[in-house]
DNA sequence: GACATTGGTCACATTTTGTGACTAATTCAA
DNA sequence: TTGAATTAGTCACAAAATGTGACCAATGTC
């Protein structure tokens, strides 16, 4: 994010950035200088002949010093002059990291509960909600999920990061014998012993080889 | 579209507008003036103030009469100012209309079969690619395939669009009962007979009131 | 050692889906 | 007029996927 932009353009880049924390979903926010203490979503605008990917992955580094391992258009909107570089259209993209990453390298930008959100013009919330819709939705297309872990990560960790995401409790077996069947996942052979309890396996992700063909059409997905 | 914007503007709107003819899926291209004979989608710049939905469904509009059905965003473009308009960002819709839509109202405009395609440049082809993924990608989320048909349609209608979408054979006992079981249609007391075979009776689409809970994950649909 | 806590698996009931075969209503040709 | 061809619509059963509770395993705590 530039305090002054080197060229003027009539476009801007916002990203929701989320991650995982204490098993609640976060999402990285700016503090204007705004006396009235609003809270807008880390954006910058895209350098001459730069790709909007490529700015969007800039303002996550600016943000936390690493690129997203994930990270997609989210959203268009028109903006009738509102955005703070007077952009007439913003492009929002969603990103997530790892629960592990770094703390922001601006005191200005502070992690926020996506349950429990900030004082935000109900422009700047919209985007928020599509870049958190976004999230969700590619939930099941996307290795997303896997994203917000560490490359080795236990079962459980995972289905707590479904569970977040999704708002609602899975069952232990279930999700287990799902991620099997998909050989979505590969055990290594290292253990975790997480104070109390048995100790974890730690599995990777395995990048799926041959998708099977999907089954019959399922009506009941379909909104409004 | 447009041949001298009336304020220049250094983004464009594209759209690919879809339908299904006889059996086949069909995008509305447009010729371009350049002696090559390139082909490119119809297209842009919003007006002063103006959503870029709204830019959209003007493109829609001006090139086939009517607005779209079904309409959304399909995806945003860094162009290296290689647009017509020396756009540097474009924005991609997607939009389907009914195959019973009125033939375009400029001679420019010409149908095109999604399997036989016309000579263009890469940028554009991908911008379309693009829409097409939008379009099949949303089709188990939106009500994309009843906006491809009339009102009122037979349940053989509505599972030959699925197929085209989809590339696939459906077998006819599993498509309808899903169809029921989601409530998704409603049946209306008229019938229709197509020549020969036993005549069909007509349905009409019905807006579900309220989603049922997704049951567990589907690690299957997850790519890359 | 008993117990709480977390990980991991199993077995079985229930639900959903795949599939072929069947009946119904119409047109067309002999 | 009859029967083959064609398209619509339904049924029943097999196969597969999912929901769910119970169980055993390994660790820390008291």
């Amino acid at each position: 994010m530039r305090d002054r932009p080197f060229r003027r353009s009539p476009f801007a880049i916002d990203v929701g950035i989320f991650t995982i924390r204490n098993g609640q979903l976060e999402v990285l926010l700016c503090k204007t200088s705004d006396a009235r203490e609003k809270w807008i979503l880390p954006w910058d605008q895209p350098r001459p002949q730069e790709p909007i990917e490529t700015t969007a992955q800039r303002i996550v580094r600016d943000a936390v010093g690493t690129s997203a391992p994930w990270i997609e258009l989210a959203g268009a909107f028109g903006e009738g002059n509102r955005h703070p570089a007077d952009a007439e259209i913003s492009v929002a993209f969603a990103a997530v990291l790892p629960g592990t990453s770094p703390p922001p390298k601006d005191p200005q930008l502070v992690w926020h509960k996506v349950a429990d959100l900030p004082a935000m013009t109900p422009k700047k919330r919209s985007v928020l909600e599509a870049a958190l819709t976004a999230v969700r939705f590619r939930l099941e297309h996307s290795p997303i999920a896997f994203r917000l872990l560490p490359p080795l990560f236990t079962l459980s960790e995972l289905q707590k990061v479904y569970e977040v995401l999704l708002g609602k409790r899975l069952h232990k077996a279930s999700f287990r014998r799902s991620l099997h069947a998909a050989e979505i996942v590969e055990a290594t052979d290292e253990w975790r012993g997480e104070g109390r309890g048995r100790p974890a396996q730690l599995f990777r992700f395995a990048p799926p080889k041959k998708r099977r063909a999907g089954r019959g059409i399922r009506f009941d997905a379909l909104i409004a």
